[in-house]
DNA sequence: CCTTGCCTTGACGCTGACGACAAGGTTTAG
DNA sequence: CTAAACCTTGTCGTCAGCGTCAAGGCAAGG
């Protein structure tokens, strides 16, 4: 399977693919005339490295992932350093999920005060030139 | 008041204080020698728009509250212009929390998964070399 | 031979809010 | 005279994950 078949597959760019294997995610064969050439694994890894980004992974992360499944296991995250990105991530988003609460909040006060105090003097709407 | 003085009163740089004025919030006089000069409602306005960044607003978003303070306003979230950023940003805020929180409940799905499914081949932890 | 359609390796662009220089002018204090 | 401590404009770097050319090689069909 050539770099382009590989990229409809898993719905993504030939761009992509190269990218994931200049950061050392992905390591294709080389043909006699220097294409890339990647097995059904590949397909797999390329498509669990996008499930997890899609999710909000970064790069680094998602190394572990590819790892476990490169060593045979069903799923990518069955692998111990799997599993610690996955509660560090978890504990993030937890963490992330605190403070667009707290933000929430502070727009939700703004926002009363602001409907409560309205009519008073504001800039006009253009006023034709700058 | 120069813009140095600016800076360590608004508890920023003044990298940043001409950046904002490069974005066209900010509009100090010159004095002789080419140097910028503020006055003191100047203040206010760089500690609204740094307030409004912190909470996850843009430069775009945060121009129609400074507008509003330099129409005299106390505060700059009483004009229509901010009532509608404001509105618009609750609801990115509130639609971010759905989908982080769809994600975090994804991952102490599969988190959930992996633990119930360890003990399988994993990669080895750094034998020795790359 | 030519075109079409793959593939290759660069290398710059993008988004946002600045940080970090460079190279120089000004004013004040000693 | 000179150093210190301000200020000026201008330009490049940062982070991430690619998109988007550019310039060229290779293979196959007509």
């Amino acid at each position: 399977m050539l770099i382009g078949e590989l990229a409809e597959r898993a719905g993504t760019s030939t761009r992509t693919l190269r990218y994931y294997e200049a950061h050392g995610l992905v390591h294709p064969q080389r043909s006699a005339n220097g294409y890339r050439v990647y097995d059904e694994a590949e397909l797999r890894v390329v498509r669990e490295i996008r499930a997890l980004l899609d999710v909000g992974f970064g790069l680094d992360d998602v190394r572990p992932f590819v790892a476990c499944l490169r060593a045979g296991n069903a799923s990518g995250d069955v692998c111990p350093d799997s599993v610690l990105v996955l509660r560090r991530k978890l504990a993030e988003v937890d963490d992330y999920l605190d403070r667009l609460g707290a933000v929430r909040q502070q727009l939700h006060t703004q926002l009363t005060h602001a409907i409560a105090h309205r009519e008073e003097t504001c800039p006009r709407k253009r006023p034709s030139a700058l």
